[in-house]
DNA sequence: CACTTTACTTACCAAATGGTAGGCTTGCAA
DNA sequence: TTGCAAGCCTACCATTTGGTAAGTAAAGTG
């Protein structure tokens, strides 16, 4: 038994993803549940507020993804990868949590938002410094290092954004089979990519 | 000296951009042109309509970029690597196109565009025959060869896109030393990708 | 029991939105 | 010279937007 509060969320996050802030107004999200667009600002107080709100529910979630990888995992080639492919099976279960943070990613570029920027910094630092743990890859300059995690980022993110739109061109059976060995794929792209490079 | 059609048009691609379909509106773009929303009404009939051609006229860019490729390149990999670097370089060098088009992505997700399915599909389609003619890919299945595809074009676009976020978290210098090197490190992981997987 | 807080509601509002209708000016062809 | 189309404007409009004000029913809480 979810509280109002947290339904309003989850009902935002979804429309947020899928037509972007100024798509969505207030109303569209209540009445969707049955309530006023009151009810709403009775819980969240103005719209921005709602979607800062609904955007720290987000990251929360994906800092317990990060939180539970712990370092058990001696290998740190294994542990980047792993937190990678976890990463990658999180955006394909959640696509409206990736959607969102790439519209984040795009309205930024004017308005250079703190939430989003704070968490998605502390969050590209930690992967660099996974990245700079191991062995031939503790002396390279950190804008090296940056490249490398934005491009295995870059290829999770833009195919679990692009899933719907490729089912479109391809046709079901060829995305059910593309989706099945995506994982894998990154796999080796992450491996090919780690070994390849570095200092 | 540009019909204002044109520059109508030039203004929209940034806004639409910038801040999304709904984000806009057309008197925000005519009135930027010291025009009223009705001149712009005149041109193109309907908000609507101005996007659509905004979109093609991206899709056209974009197809003229992929004509310039030409088959004078006898090694097939050598041809992708080299259009693949190409798009990449159209990316940094007009992010207004690689952002909207992303948008156009996200919003695809429940409209289903056909102008840019469209385009997309062929786009791929292309990119896929291109992987395909290299020796040891010619038997990979499509559904293989387009997962590669896509890691590429993602490394690219989500890359492009972040591009002004990366400054803002890691400083001008971070960034620009980045920015310097990104297409070598692009090539590197192409090539890793492609001699590390296939059939 | 009185009181306050929570979770909503209806009523209202100023501003902005996309779009229609109709007019004015300029240039150009018959 | 007339006609007419292109390019633009003012005036207007219905609808939607985010938000305020004020009220009400229920549920705690002293």
């Amino acid at each position: 038994m979810t509280s109002t509060r947290e339904k309003l969320l989850t009902e935002a996050e979804r429309l947020f993803a899928e037509r972007g802030f100024y798509g969505v107004s207030i109303a569209a999200v209540s009445t969707e549940l049955g309530l006023t667009k009151q009810a709403l600002l009775h819980h969240f107080g103005s719209k921005e507020k709602l979607y800062a709100d609904v955007l720290k529910r987000i990251s929360d979630r994906l800092s317990t993804l990060v939180a539970s990888t712990d370092s058990d995992i001696a290998d740190p080639q294994q542990a980047l990868t792993d937190y990678l492919i976890r990463i990658a099976k999180n955006a394909r279960e959640e696509p409206h949590q990736m959607s969102l943070l790439m519209r984040e990613l795009l309205d930024n570029q004017k308005r250079a938002d703190i939430v989003q920027s704070w968490f998605l910094g502390s969050f590209l630092k930690e992967l660099i410094q996974m990245l700079k743990a191991i062995d031939h890859w503790s002396d390279a300059p950190d804008h090296v290092a940056l490249a490398t995690i934005m491009q295995f980022l870059g290829a999770i993110n833009y195919y679990a954004v692009s899933g719907p739109t490729l089912k479109g061109i391809f046709g079901n059976d060829v995305y059910s089979a593309l989706d099945d060995q995506f994982d894998d794929q990154l796999e080796q792209l992450i491996s090919a990519a780690i070994s390849s490079k570095g200092s």
